[in-house]
DNA sequence: TTGTAGGCGTTATCAG
DNA sequence: CTGATAACGCCTACAA
């Protein structure tokens, strides 16, 4: 609760010098360590509202995702968390559930509370940035790109769509559905992408469109799905699904109905930390998501520190677990 | 990105009757009008940071977590959001990732940015709150007591523990181990007293602490502890996993072994929202996380708004789906 | 290198 | 009910 004026009149310095002290601007030897000192013993420390207000810019940055209770983006959180932390930013996760409108609110807050920077896994392909664009604040895409020109964390996601579909060709699978996300979401659309182009080269299907279904990205969206397509005629033998939620809801279905993998196939775009699975029954195409964040993070920072060169794009790259064992 | 005085000058008032038309004071209909709609056409909003300084407490409270991987923490985190938005609050989740080094640093932050309150599940039963409390900004405990006079909202731990073990019980199974947290974590103590108090009375062991581990509330503590207790001999035939993770992973570990569920009697405390389970198979003691955070957040707005009341303990009832499936 | 002083945008106090 | 004015704690020209 000590102010920079009671440090300063310890150290018998002005208030500016102790400003000083703790902003790298020069200050001699002799009167750093007198504020130093005099600071511990009053256990003073800056006061960020008021530097916030002052700089027009506080020490927190804002990450919005779109589902907190998706592990894969607490992972991504957690890796933008070590990187700001270190850096002495801290981090604002918010929550926009899948919500265009909770998003654009978050994204204001953000900009009132004139926080330094925001980094978004975005719902909408046009997120309402401007508010911080105007004031100059820099903001990061990852996960999903953005219509702006911002630095973008992405993965090169019409592969991982293509290296699932082939790892159940190669495992012995006849006709492979997939389950994705919404529409409007480009990550869902560029799995898919990827996944029809496996499968309309190996001629599995006269109409692939018939076994490709789009959902929310969640636990009831791959139940839901799976369940669509097993009611095809003729059904599918195998299943690509397009994040870890819906590999969850997939799996579960598969199990209600005595379906376990191997003797139905399944692929799954993202990680599994939570459930229980023979390691060689399923490919897994893992998503490095703390990475991801840390990658982010690593930008935002370093246009919070004056970066102004173009916007950057980084691909971050999966790895394959394919599934070996055959029904 | 107007001011107050801006929005004074284009409505022919002073700067403190803006104040006040955001404040509840009393203004008059005629005036409040016509600051609104100057507001309205200079697209004015309170500039948070300058109102956080004056008041001496910004629009914003901070949420400790030990482990933001959790499942059980990002639904708790969930409550306390929505309830905190609807009152117009933002919510910053810190994850103390198990460490009282990082959750005393937290707090720290929360004090300096001058949060109007902390709702901590804390790692240590004796969190470095002070610089809170010495501010007179409200402190709620959520999910583990802390060693402060402050509202806390928890479980009937002991009780949830005995209802795990007597599920399996009269599921039929006659030797039950206990996994659980760290030994310095009190719901993780109190699990494991409910489970020996019912063992013991059922005579099951000889040496009940034999079955009993203590580990982290981790997937990995549940694998160790779990194939440590399988090693004794005589085995158990059930065990009863004081968290989820600690069940995700004694239920990854009976799968590789070919011991699923009902062959080996499991009862979890939480919720396992992302495994494919036979739901008869297993006891679920399942704990509202979520309102958990809603009742904890709830509590601190409260106190945030003036209440000076005693401290308060809200109990939160688990509900139980017991295993009926039998070996 | 150091000190003085003004201002960041609000709100609270005190007159009127 | 309303208006002027002084903080809140810090940073940064500007001057020395």
């Amino acid at each position: 609760m000590a102010t920079i004026f009671e440090v300063a009149a310890r150290a018998g310095v002005s208030p500016a010098t102790v400003s000083r002290v703790y902003n790298g601007t020069p200050v001699s030897e002799e009167k750093s360590r007198l504020v130093r000192q005099a600071a511990e013993e009053l256990n003073f420390v800056p006061n960020r509202t008021a530097r916030a207000l002052r700089r027009q810019a506080s020490e927190v940055i804002a990450l919005i995702i779109p589902d907190i209770e998706n592990p894969y983006f607490t992972s991504l959180a957690r890796g933008v968390e070590d990187v700001a932390q270190a850096a002495g930013y801290s981090v604002v996760l918010c929550n926009s559930d899948d919500d265009p409108a909770k998003e654009a609110t978050y994204v204001d807050i953000a900009a009132l509370e004139n926080m330094a920077g925001v980094i978004i896994a975005a719902v909408s392909e046009q997120p309402r940035i401007e508010r911080m664009i105007d004031r100059n604040r820099p903001v990061v895409a990852v996960d999903r790109p953005i219509a702006f020109e911002v630095d973008e964390v992405i993965m090169a996601n019409r592969d991982s769509g293509e290296v699932a579909a082939r790892s159940l060709i190669e495992a012995g699978y006849r006709r492979i559905a997939c389950i994705t996300g919404p529409a409007d979401v480009g990550t869902a659309r560029e799995r898919a992408a990827g996944w029809e182009a496996v499968v309309t080269e190996a001629g599995q299907f006269d109409r692939p469109e018939d076994y490709l279904r789009f959902a929310n990205f969640r636990v009831e969206g791959g139940r839901e799905t799976l369940a669509e397509v097993l009611a095809l005629d003729p059904p599918p033998d195998a299943v690509v699904a397009a994040n870890n939620l819906m590999g969850v809801g997939a799996l579960q279905l598969l199990s209600e109905r005595g379906l376990i993998p191997p003797k139905f196939g399944v692929a799954v775009i993202g990680e599994l930390p939570f459930t229980t699975l023979t390691p060689t029954a399923i490919t897994l195409v893992r998503l490095p998501a703390r990475e991801m964040g840390t990658r982010a993070a690593t930008l935002l920072l370093e246009r919070i520190n004056g970066d102004k060169s173009a916007p950057r794009e980084v691909i971050v790259q999966h790895t394959v677990e394919p599934a070996t064992a055959l029904r």
